[in-house]
DNA sequence: CGCATGACGATTTTT
DNA sequence: TCGTCATGCG
């Protein structure tokens, strides 16, 4: 095993005793080190399963681990301790929740719903929401867990945060709900009232890893450091140069200064890169090693140089993504390269957008990484949300999002009365409405209709254990009418937001308990589908961290787009921004090309930008810089040339006739992408996209179809996978066959 | 209740 | 510019 490893890889894996940060730089074989380190120590009998602990932050990373090991050492790789912090720190809490005052049965709360119920405590104290934010007070009270400081600490002017803060921690205790702040306070405050516990686990754990150390928070690293304090042999792998949370907590000290924390320390750098040629890591470093908080370490590779480093500069935004759109296109066309070897990153997710639209104009398959999970779609948080009732009449939150969805005509005022009774009583919602039953305090329609729905909750209750869970929610979301609602509807949205019902009822029959569903969802659910394999990848840089990708483009890199404007303002954050350059140029493993727009739309104006000073970090001389705008006149460039053909290309016919109407002259006015329309909570995905056009192979000329983007139109005609479409909103447009669905 | 209107604000988001 | 949210009217 040790025979695949270089020289520092194998110090990293026999260092075994005593605290060790590994500094592994990107693409150095990090994983392949935690993963050697754990097999050599059970290998050699320095620790049985149970008795190491591996955190990550990512399931990801985690299903990596547990998987490699796996298929080394087999079903011994159930027995050990390896998960995403949360993950193991939600074991522990609910194995001693009493000691905390928690039912073992807790849920952990979704950001949606915080929002929700710190809008609800601005309310009863009468705080202006327009003022003062409900996610300001959010973002606070998240980040005094994490730093481990006490709200009254935190500058701050928001008022009444600690009186906010105290009625929010209460009201999720009543509610039996924990948010993800509290899981590893509870376990801190678990070590601290029984040292019997703490001791247990002191003892357990032997062997302590941890991976992407750089992104620890004051509370993870107070964990870590209680863990340890027993046997003291806890492995941190990070690299200081790729810590890019410090806005949700993480604290890059905890790397900087390990050797101070952890006495008779010993720190192993990882250079040797397996990722990059030669010429992207020079472009890495030259720009890292601006940066003053840092070990410092350089990345060197055996592999040749490559091709050297593109930076391009456009007259703007709207020449940046064509151009782009065309370079991959002669990518994939001459080189034979794949798309799904390709990657965008952007800085920020609303850079995305412009790219969508040339590909979509470029027949080229993209697919955007992040964004809306599927737990996330409104019907699906309405479904679970009667689920959530069914099994936990406390919970208010999850009663009061679906009272009057179906509408059975509960108005905001019966709401709110009844809502303030169980806030004054300090009651549960739902039992406050059963007692005005018997008070008699309600009537008409809303008494009527309240009675039939906490009825059904009862009735359901009681059948929870015997039937499954299918059906269970299937005749929930029947009974209370939810389906029926949709089915009224009668939209394409509509039914697909039917669609993603039954794929949810579908996927409950996974689960052997509610709990265990609710659990799966806030902690373990992917973004990732694997729809769209062939496909070209956009992504922010944060999202694509731990990623690699033959071709990376790099676009938007302009001072107040990359650094951000925000993070100008603020001081020492222009480090985290560089650490975030260096981390999009390491996923780059062959060809890597950096742009920038001289101009661009910012909120609607069209402004003028300076390159980000980032470029000013790369020498020159290292690169091929290549000035793509109007001043050169680079129409092959600008308007989507295709040389096999020697044409424009088609789908490119209405930009140039928009440019022509609007006056050549001025640059301002490249309107080609014309207003486009996105609804939020859009039901359609991509997913079902594709599914639904496996039924639909042909799009006959005259069919009415669907796109996500641009609503509904009539298809004008049909080239290959291209389909020419008059959309009813926004105008004609030529878009590939995949992005819509058939409305009939 | 459902729709229209206007103000407002707008990074990054592993769990 | 564009999406969200609160508010007010019929």
């Amino acid at each position: 095993m040790l025979e695949n490893l270089n020289n520092s890889q194998t110090e990293a894996v026999k260092n075994t005793e005593g605290p060790l940060l590994v500094l592994a730089g990107a693409g150095t074989g990090k994983t392949k080190v935690l993963i050697s380190r754990i097999i050599y120590i059970l290998s050699n009998y320095l620790a049985q399963p149970q008795e190491i602990l591996a955190v990550t932050f990512t399931n990801k990373a985690a299903q990596e681990m547990k998987n490699r090991i796996g298929e080394i050492i087999g079903d011994q790789v159930n027995n050990l301790w390896v998960g995403t912090f949360h993950a193991i720190a939600i074991k522990i809490l609910r194995r001693h929740s009493e000691i905390v005052g928690l039912r073992s049965d807790f849920t952990i709360i979704d950001e949606d719903d915080q929002n929700r119920l710190i809008k609800q405590i601005l309310n009863d104290f009468n705080i202006d929401t327009k003022q003062f934010s409900s996610k300001a007070y959010l973002s606070k009270i998240s980040i005094s867990k994490d730093i481990l400081k006490n709200i009254d600490h935190l500058n701050s002017n928001l008022p009444k945060l600690k009186e906010v803060y105290d009625t929010y921690q209460f009201r999720l205790k009543s509610m039996n709900f924990v948010d993800f702040g509290d899981i590893i306070n509870y376990n801190l405050e678990i070590f601290k009232k029984s040292v019997e516990t703490l001791n247990y686990y002191q003892n357990k754990f032997r062997y302590i890893l941890v991976d992407e150390y750089q992104d620890t928070n004051n509370c993870q690293y107070q964990w870590l450091l209680l863990l340890s304090s027993k046997f003291c042999n806890i492995c941190c792998v990070g690299d200081d140069d790729q810590s890019i949370y410090s806005w949700r907590g993480a604290n890059i000290n905890n790397i900087l200064r390990f050797e101070n924390d952890f006495a008779d320390s010993k720190i192993i750098r990882l250079e040797q890169n397996y990722r990059s040629t030669s010429n992207i890591l020079k472009i890495a470093d030259s720009v890292i090693s601006n940066n003053k908080q840092r070990h410092g370490k350089k990345l060197w590779t055996d592999y040749n140089k490559g091709s050297k480093v593109k930076i391009l500069s456009f007259y703007d935004g709207k020449v940046e993504s064509q151009t782009i759109a065309n370079k991959i296109k002669n990518f994939t066309q001459n080189n034979s390269i794949n798309f799904s070897q390709i990657a965008i990153l952007v800085r920020a997710g609303y850079q995305t957008r412009s790219f969508e639209e040339s590909f979509i104009q470029n027949s080229i398959p993209y697919k955007i990484i992040g964004g809306m999970k599927f737990y996330e779609r409104l019907e699906i948080k309405d479904a679970i949300a009667y689920l959530r009732v069914c099994v936990n009449f406390d919970d208010d939150l999850a009663l009061l999002r679906i009272i009057n969805t179906p509408k059975r005509g509960v108005g905001d005022a019966v709401i709110s009365t009844l809502y303030q009774r169980s806030q004054q009583e300090k009651q549960s919602f739902f039992k406050v409405i059963k007692n005005s039953f018997e008070e008699n305090s309600l009537k008409g329609k809303s008494k009527e209709s309240l009675k039939t729905l906490i009825e059904i909750f009862e009735k359901f209750n009681q059948k929870i254990d015997k039937i499954t869970l299918p059906e269970l929610a299937k005749s929930i979301l029947s009974e209370a009418g939810y389906l029926q609602m949709w089915k009224n509807e009668n939209t394409l949205e509509a039914n697909s937001r039917l669609d993603n019902i039954d794929e949810f009822i579908k996927s409950l029959g996974d689960f052997s308990s509610i709990a265990e569903f609710l659990e799966y969802i806030s902690l373990i659910e992917v973004r990732d589908d694997n729809s769209r394999l062939n496909s070209v990848k956009l992504m922010t840089i944060h999202s694509a961290k731990g990623l690699e990708f033959d071709i990376v483009f790099l676009p938007g890199l302009e001072e107040g787009t990359f650094p951000s404007s925000k993070s100008l303002e603020e001081a020492n954050s222009v480090e985290e921004e560089r650490r975030l350059m260096y981390v999009a140029i390491t996923r780059a493993k062959k060809e890597l090309i950096i742009s920038f727009a001289k101009n661009r739309y910012i909120f609607g104006e069209f402004q003028n930008l300076n390159p980000s000073r980032f470029i000013s970090e790369i020498p020159i001389s290292e690169v091929d810089f290549e000035e793509i705008d109007f001043a050169n006149n680079n129409l092959l460039n600008r308007f989507d040339f295709n040389q096999n053909s020697g044409k424009f290309n088609v789908s490119n016919k209405s930009y140039i006739k928009n440019n022509m109407n609007n006056n050549f002259s001025k640059f301002g006015s490249f309107n080609y992408g014309s207003k486009t329309t996105q609804t939020k909570n859009s039901a359609t995905t991509q997913k079902n996209i594709t599914k639904l056009n496996l039924a639909n192979e042909e799009f006959p000329i005259g069919t009415r179809v669907f796109h996500q983007k641009f609503g509904y139109g009539k298809i004008k005609n049909v080239d290959g996978n291209k389909l020419e479409i008059s959309f009813e909103k926004t105008g004609t447009k030529t878009v590939m066959k995949d992005f819509v669905t058939s409305s009939q």
